[in-house]
DNA sequence: ATTTGACATTAACCTAGGTTAATTTCTATG
DNA sequence: CATAGAAATTAACCTAGGTTAATGTCAAAT
């Protein structure tokens, strides 16, 4: 966990960034190391299973992703976790009302995985010379809340075969933004814990579930890999929406 | 459902909005009536189980609450419901990435209701002419955003006594940013139904938990009246915390 | 080539919460 | 004040998913 974040010797220019809105962003001269709030460069390439802040500390910087998989999850006292959401290339990390407040949740990386970060001070001066950044910070934001709402259906009414169905496309589509032929494979870096501890039940019954879809012919996932043999099947079964999924356009 | 939207004889200057922050904008010389999409004045009033937009639908219009519950909802194909979330006095209404996009969930009064209503296309002028209040935006946007995901702990990984423990604290807090004294007692318009669907149970459930939990001695639950017995204990019992509930300060 | 630890798989058993359905309050309305 | 529909309550029974625990598989590290 303490492991030191490399400066990426290839910076690559915002112009061919993922997230090309955001592309006003300057490039920072300093970037941090996790944890140990270290600066660094403009990028900055973490090791799989990296901590990148954690639930109740305090952290002030904000990131985009580069390329990788990172998770957002909480901790109960209890000991159990729940996972937020899936952050991968292009997506915001970090964004908390108030910087002075201790972050809610923690994140993690899953795989090898480059960010791109700029310190939360210049945050309202961004505001006021970039507006279209302020209003596209807002829109991904809100994007953010509607995928929110899909896992808060997912858990609270549907069954596990659905659950799993569901958060298999939505993973999909936010790697892959096409429709899947059948056979369509991606890398899924998630284990069957990640899985349980994402759609609220037991790893137990998440392999349990699992079987019971690659008996049925819908998806196959193993050595992570997830390959996607019925998409339409799956789509009925999941209650699935790719609207509630993707970025939308601005407004 | 299709009440007609009463524009209020009495319109409030903005500068006694309970979102202050938000009394850069300008009220507007026209609102609407719901579905209808029938423009009327700056403010409107609408009778309780009134639909505000449905889930599917287009809609063009943003909305601060001025008094009454709202609550957002999606519908299942199977016809079961999942509450998302519940919108009190200063809170935001129907943000959604992309205005051509149909709205992803329903809202709908629980109470008579008071709205301020802004048309969704001065939203980026709105943010060019006031950065201020896109950064305010983007702020309760993120609250809104940390709110759901405790609901997302709440459900994925708490039991029917702690789900519920969870909500009527946070609802507390909402409605009345304090400690409560023992004995406490706030308006509670849910049914057990909308309990149920907002937690992920079901509403004979809910019904023996609420017995369970005023056997206990810890609230106190009826004629929509909500009553805080052991603050502490609930606390403990349902993992809160106050932060992630209530609107933070600017950064 | 072995070891080690993390993951995956399966089976047997159990319980929290779901289902169904009947009964009892409320509350709004004429 | 009578009535009807909505909401609350309770009981009896059932099942989806949880728990525990044993075993198998794989990939990284020596």
């Amino acid at each position: 966990m303490n492991t030191r974040a490399k400066k990426t010797n290839h910076q690559t220019p915002c112009t061919l960034c993922p997230v090309r809105q955001l592309g006003i962003f300057q490039r920072l001269p300093e970037a941090e190391v996790i944890k140990v709030q270290q600066y660094r460069s403009g990028q900055c390439a973490l090791p799989a299973k990296t901590l990148i802040y954690r639930q109740g500390e305090v952290h002030n910087h904000l990131y985009t992703m580069f390329t990788g998989w990172v998770m957002l999850y909480k901790t109960l006292s209890n000991g159990s976790r729940q996972i937020l959401r899936y952050v991968l290339a292009g997506d915001f990390l970090s964004f908390q009302p108030d910087a002075r407040v201790p972050m809610t949740h923690s994140a993690q990386t899953l795989t090898e995985t480059t960010l791109c970060v700029f310190p939360r001070q210049n945050l309202m001066q961004l505001f006021n010379e970039h507006p279209e950044v302020a209003a596209q910070i807002t829109l991904i934001t809100a994007r953010d809340i509607t995928l929110s709402y899909e896992y808060l259906v997912n858990i609270g009414r549907k069954n596990a075969r659905e659950r799993l169905a569901f958060l298999f496309l939505e993973i999909y589509h936010r790697v892959l933004p096409q429709i899947p032929e059948t056979g369509a494979t991606i890398a899924f870096p998630l284990t069957q814990e990640d899985i349980a501890d994402t759609v609220g039940l037991t790893l137990v019954h998440v392999n349990r579930t699992l079987r019971s879809l690659r008996e049925e012919g819908l998806v196959q996932l193993s050595h992570h890999k997830l390959t996607i043999l019925d998409y339409p099947r799956l789509v009925c079964l999941a209650g699935f929406n790719v609207q509630s999924v993707m970025n939308q356009p601005l407004l």
